[in-house]
DNA sequence: CGGTCTGTTGAAGGATTTCAACACTCGTGG
DNA sequence: CCACGAGTGTTGAAATCCTTCAACAGACCG
């Protein structure tokens, strides 16, 4: 039953010298946080900033280690996992150039709460919470942007935290699907293509099951003609039926 | 094997005039998000706000309500409800005197994603979100607390998440009573005692399951002489073991 | 003093996990 | 270049936790 097609994701090659100092004003601009500065603003925030490289799988910070830095991706993506005592991982959410992450600066939050991992070559841009600190002060639009943008994960928390609670396993992983097709989705010969590796491993830490769970409900999709899938990839190929589950009626 | 006992819960009784302008600018300078404030800038900040009395059971705002008011509690409790299509409720939030709800001042956020309600007798401040927003522009460091403020509230979210997937109902169950008695927990005759009147169905909405499951459970540690209980009301009893479930070592 | 709300307890049923075995893929080193 | 091994994905069967359905008891309210 399994015919196996090679993975159709694009391979994203980020040149050497993608992340220098170089681009780093250019892409600045482009993050929400800094959206309604001037350039001239925006010019002395960028000197507050350095950029760093990631490959695939590289942490870029580890829960509990102390936390002192603000970053933002500027390429790539990365992901962000709790670790239990168990051994079990939780997958709290998935990045895409643009957001933030790491520490907001506040009072006695310390530590990094979740270990942060590369999930594709990236590039990513930190700043000193102190920096930081200042930068909010002297520019009240970006702290009332950063407020929004939190506020929304709040509430993208809560939705979720509503979803564990109520619905089933099934319904969770498709509303998870649509979740990351609108934000990483991309036409391609094989369905909406999400732009992003992903194992079974990692889709049941996002919802919250076993691997083998995971497994079985997509192999039900595959089935009925709803997705095409392969190692580390998904592809969805009828978007009605999947948003349709991912809200109520089944 | 039950022998209740009255509630030992205060009946805190409002004053009529408890809620009213007077002491509204009183109240305010102890709200986290006005904390640095000078007097005169309080007094300003002040004039923005309204006061309003709310009775146990009183729906504050309801989910779906056009949102255009950021609200603070100034006495009594307040919880947060989200409703399920198939009438399942869960339980957000309980809210503390200090605490914001409602809206922020945001984009395209227009409506409420949430039910609000009075839990016992309550004072409630509230502002329009544009007001707000010239506070947030006007006092940076207003903005940055609301930004530490939501973050942490962000941060428990993500962990009620982790929670969620990883913990039994047992487990859970004891994390949020060392969670409510840690915010409203009060030396008692009866044992450490939580002050927020709270029934068998408000506590499994809170670690999402059953009412059932949740009285199996409460008289479970009642047996083992963990909690004292009776209708509306917990007591912790022996902290160590409930904590100790609420970690990992059960 | 009944009626309603809250809490308790039992038993059956169901969704998901766990344990286990196996297949397929990919990268690496001989 | 091929073979091997680790990582990833699939599938089955048994076990488990929790829900659901149901009946009843105590408490509060008018």
């Amino acid at each position: 039953m399994s015919k196996r097609r090679e993975t159709p994701l694009k391979n994203i090659k980020l040149e050497k010298g993608h992340c220098s100092i170089g681009v780093r004003l250019n892409k600045l601009g482009m993050v929400p946080f800094f959206q309604e500065l001037s350039e001239s603003d925006l010019e002395k925030v960028n000197q507050h900033f350095r950029a760093r490289h990631f490959d695939r799988g590289d942490v870029i910070y580890r829960e509990e280690e102390t936390a002192s830095l603000l970053r933002i991706v500027v390429a790539g993506k990365v992901k962000l996992v709790r670790h239990t005592l168990e051994g079990k991982d939780v997958l709290i959410d998935m990045l895409q150039p643009g957001e933030y992450f790491g520490s907001l600066p506040s009072i006695g939050d310390e530590k990094y709460m979740e270990t942060a991992i590369a999930q594709t070559q990236a590039c990513v841009l930190s700043v000193g919470t102190d920096d930081f600190r200042n930068i909010l002060n002297q520019y009240p639009s970006v702290a009332v942007k950063a407020l929004e943008i939190t506020a929304g994960r709040l509430k993208e928390s809560q939705e979720q935290i509503k979803q564990l609670r109520t619905r089933s396993v099934e319904n969770r992983i498709a509303h998870v699907l649509t979740m990351l097709s609108d934000k990483f989705g991309e036409e391609s010969e094989v369905g909406l293509l999400i732009q992003v590796p992903l194992s079974r491993k990692e889709l049941a830490d996002m919802v919250g099951t076993t691997a083998e769970t995971a497994s079985r409900i997509i192999s039900r999709f595959q089935e009925k003609d709803w997705v095409s899938t392969g190692r580390q990839w998904i592809a969805i190929k009828n978007q009605e039926k999947i948003r349709d589950l991912s809200q109520d009626k089944g």
